[in-house]
DNA sequence: CCCACCAATGTAAGCGCATACATTTTAGTT
DNA sequence: AACTAAAATGTATGCGCTTACATTGGTGGG
């Protein structure tokens, strides 16, 4: 296809040394005299040699690259995570292989080996790991599997096992603190959006569960589970006649405006008549009028965070990093609470 | 790092054929038996062999890989649009190595020589191409430096060339069209807003000007630049004391919120007072209230196609494509319009 | 029954680089 | 000036694969 003709051989025969010279120049290696190393530089700017990744990776086995798996890229917390973890690691040197993976099983699987025979450095998981009890063992197996050629870092997840490490916000006390906090300003009945069982989803339902039997209250009925769009959320609750809240807490924005709409609708005054809080503090929290009161999970320190412990990981050669941290999040008060 | 040890080698010794004759099964060559086949592949399955893409890349010189370089990942357009890129590109065997460029000029040659070193099979551009009008020729010159290597493809941009193909949605049509009906309605002071002056932005702003001059007005005094953000959107248009607008139409979803936000604390009712018209049709055109009449750019239609096209000449040998395909604009009327 | 030919399989070269090890050059010491 | 240690540079191997070319074995025709 492209043939770049112009290697290792051509620069060192240009500068008149060896290729291992040049090869020592081009890596930074202290044993080369300061003259040839100017000269064969000056050869290298000159015809813009840059070495052929696939034979250094061929030799190295690696290829400072890292993987970075997302059950679906078009969605705005995803897409910020990926650009946070993008921008970090190109300062280290390493660059970024996408996986769209979807969010079933067989879509993660396959494109774990696509990453992995990539011969990526390290693996990193973005949200949707499932199995947060630990019982559906299948759906973490690929994570275990990958985490025995390399480090696999999850970010939002919560598999663990050798070689595996997880960065994780605090979303079970930031839901339960926003359901509390709804519960002391008197609201009665108080109604938990999520749209799927991943780990982070069932931390947060937790965390409404708790708030919920803290003051006596059934949590089960106020769950209700729903598709991940604006206009569905809303309809979907419009259909439900019976339907009696004075409280909605999402568990992500996109589902928190979903709820707005469904309380427009129906002619309820925000926040006064109900209040609603959402998850992410995306654009779209702003975008909305009211405007919605969201928790903010910090994922941009949690990627830097997660880039920091790659790296201290492979370049530092630190054998023990603690398996799993975690972020606080922050309640951003807006208009629809009181 | 990971040491698979396993390699041609080692599945050649153990079905005892020679490593050629593995290499023939692995990449589906006619010219083994079937029962040499079937043995051979027994024994890749047993042990899960993978071939080393290094040294696959290395004899090669390919990777089966799509370099997707954007501006930002975080924006919901391009994410959408990668997603829409890779799930495509998958079906035909190939990955996505994503580029987060930034902006700015160096990002993007950096980014391009990061995904070029990669060899990549292919280039893809997404959107904010520069030097709309042919003037600004330093910005575009990585864009003709990596099409020496690979064929490029531009989706919403407008660099012409050699091996570059370019696949672009009729934004100054739909943005004429857009105004047009504004002045049809009788709206008589049409603001134009946008963030950059990307090809894309440019086409735009041109449908606007062709319109206002179609009514013999000025088009000058209404085009406002503006910061991509909400907030900032609304805060600039309420900082202009002497603003006075009964339409405005903006580059993206996010700039029309901004205009919604502002018409809003201004007390203007929407339509009534003041029409809005955004473009992308994402979801933040859903998530305001009122909701954002948009422009469909259909997104989706220009990656498949743009992937479609790609495989045409990759795998089929096509040595000719056309080099501009466009793709017309829908308007999606809601409640911001009349 | 031998030869030619074809299908099946094997052999070996080369892709471009890093690097261990070998060799040469330089600098320092006496 | 002679010798040594250290610095600089060169040589050669191997990474795992694809593939052109070589070899083998079997088939049918003469």
């Amino acid at each position: 296809m492209n043939k770049d003709a112009i290697n290792i051989y051509d620069i060192a025969k240009m500068s008149g040394v060896s290729i291992a010279t040049v090869s020592r120049v081009m890596n930074g290696s202290e044993k080369v005299s300061e003259k040839t190393r100017k000269k064969v530089m000056e050869v290298i700017d000159k015809v813009g040699y840059t070495p052929n990744v696939f034979a250094q990776g061929l030799g190295l086995n690696t290829m400072h690259t890292i993987g970075v798996l997302v059950p679906t890229i078009a969605d705005p917390y995803m897409a910020s995570a990926v650009a946070y973890l993008e921008t970090e690691l190109i300062k280290h040197g390493y660059d970024c292989i996408l996986g769209n993976s979807g969010f079933d099983l067989e879509g993660k699987q396959k494109k774990t080996d696509m990453l992995l025979s990539k011969h990526i450095d390290s693996l990193v998981l973005i949200g949707s790991t499932y199995a947060g009890d630990g019982s559906d063992t299948n759906a973490t197996e690929y994570i275990r599997a990958a985490a025995k050629r390399v480090p696999v870092f999850i970010i939002n997840g919560n598999v663990n096992g050798e070689n595996i490490y997880a960065s994780v916000c605090e979303d079970e006390k930031a839901i339960y603190e926003a359901a509390t906090s709804m519960l002391r300003r008197g609201r009665k009945n108080i109604v938990f959006l999520t749209d799927s069982h991943s780990y982070s989803a069932n931390k947060k339902r937790n965390g409404y569960e708790r708030a919920m039997k803290s003051v006596g209250k059934s949590a089960k009925d106020g769950i209700i589970y729903v598709e991940n769009r604006i206009h569905s959320v809303r309809d979907q609750l419009l259909a439900m006649e019976d339907l009696k809240c004075d409280g909605i807490i999402a568990s992500n924005d996109m589902i928190a405006i979903g709820a707005v709409k469904y309380a427009q609708a129906k002619g309820l005054n925000i926040p006064e008549e109900i209040e609603i809080i959402g998850y992410n503090n995306s654009d779209l929290a702003i975008s909305c009028n009211p405007e919605v009161t969201s928790i903010d999970n910090h994922t941009e320190e949690i990627c830097k965070d997660t880039v920091d412990r790659i790296m201290r990981l492979l370049d530092g050669g630190v054998d023990k990093l603690t398996h799993k941290i975690s972020v606080p999040c922050t309640l951003i008060a807006r208009e629809t609470t009181v």
